[in-house]
DNA sequence: GCTATTTTGGAATGATCGGTCAAAAATAAA
DNA sequence: TTTATTTTTGACCGATCATTCCAAAATAGC
């Protein structure tokens, strides 16, 4: 009943998701969503709520349709070569994902954090969800043998997260692929 | 000749920077500087311009008077109690300065770049600042004898500048004390 | 004291901000 | 066709934004 909307909700979605990424959530304004989403206004508030809320809604759907790691490569290689290729394949990502910007959810903590209690959750249910992947897998390397008995998977997790991430901030350093890929090995390094 | 100034530009500018250090250039309003930095209105464009401007001089400033690792620890000692006692330092001053904001350099390019090109060199030059420090007590330790010749000094460096941006942003993502030094422990063991 | 020069404080600028209102338009059920 | 319900559209809101204007205030040289 009543008159049918004219647009698919994860369209648009999508669509703000883009321009909050690009720039950030003070750097976008409704003007500015309204100009990109080819809906109107108020559709948008009915929609949405207000900007916040379509902000954690343009978070929720980053962190369920983009954020995901070729986590697959871990599990069907050996531990260091799938490391490899997943870090690898993270710096061209960055590299390519456009014009020198980062993962969106990196990129709200910065902006957001602390003033927004909810960016803060979801940019650490996003840091606990990569460290359980590498733990898990660093778990099996060491049941398995493939890692040194000395070695914490859970500490090691962690340093790889971490190692990410400063991947990321260096990359808006400037520094070029082969740059980051010593970094990477480097880091690898550490398993030993 | 002509009315004397009320007030030091170096004590306003300070306060300025501890504004847009806590809120960021987007987050500070010309009313609040002019609420917190004791000064009129006019009297802060005739000093600094515009706030632009001014925010790039809080860069300036932060740059010079606050940003300064204990780089003497570096030389004082051997290279990897030296690095240990920098990182744990850092990890320190992240935890207790204050309420979970990191570097200002740190925020201001999360912020601002790529956007604001200006922004983005004062961060890759405080970048290649910290290598430098690094590279250059690495290619001692190397000469020396403390580091196998395997090593290359300048990836060594880009991978603990590396790290500890990875820390401000483990840090931000909720990572206590033990932890953080469990990242450093682990990059360091990297050095072999 | 007088004049030139500079700083100061407060009012005002137009633009833009996020958010709302109300009427028109489009559908389903009756 | 009428009625109820929903979406759309565009005008509109007060608040806030960065910035400017201007006259009063305070100094230095004369």
């Amino acid at each position: 009943m009543g008159r049918p909307r004219e647009f698919e909700r994860d369209a648009v979605l999508d669509r703000a998701l883009e321009l909050f990424w690009q720039r950030g959530f003070d750097g976008t304004s409704m003007a500015d969503l309204v100009e990109h989403l080819g809906i109107g206004r108020q559709s948008l508030y009915d929609t949405f709520g207000d900007k916040r809320a379509m902000y954690l809604e343009a978070l929720d759907r980053y962190h369920a349709t983009r954020a995901s790691l070729p986590w697959e490569v871990l599990d069907q290689h050996p531990l260091r070569p799938g490391l490899r290729t997943l870090m690898t394949s993270m710096v061209d990502w960055l590299l390519e994902s456009t014009h020198g910007r980062s993962c969106m959810l990196v990129a709200a903590a910065a902006e957001r954090c602390p003033a927004d209690a909810e960016v803060g959750a979801r940019f650490c249910a996003n840091t606990a969800n990569i460290e359980r992947h590498l733990r898990q897998r660093l778990e099996r390397a060491r049941a398995e043998g493939d890692l040194g008995r000395h070695h914490d998977p859970e500490a090691l997790a962690r340093f790889l997260t971490s190692t990410m991430y400063g991947l990321q901030l260096s990359a808006k350093g400037g520094l070029d692929r082969a740059a980051l890929l010593q970094i990477v090995d480097v880091a690898l390094s550490a398993l030993g």
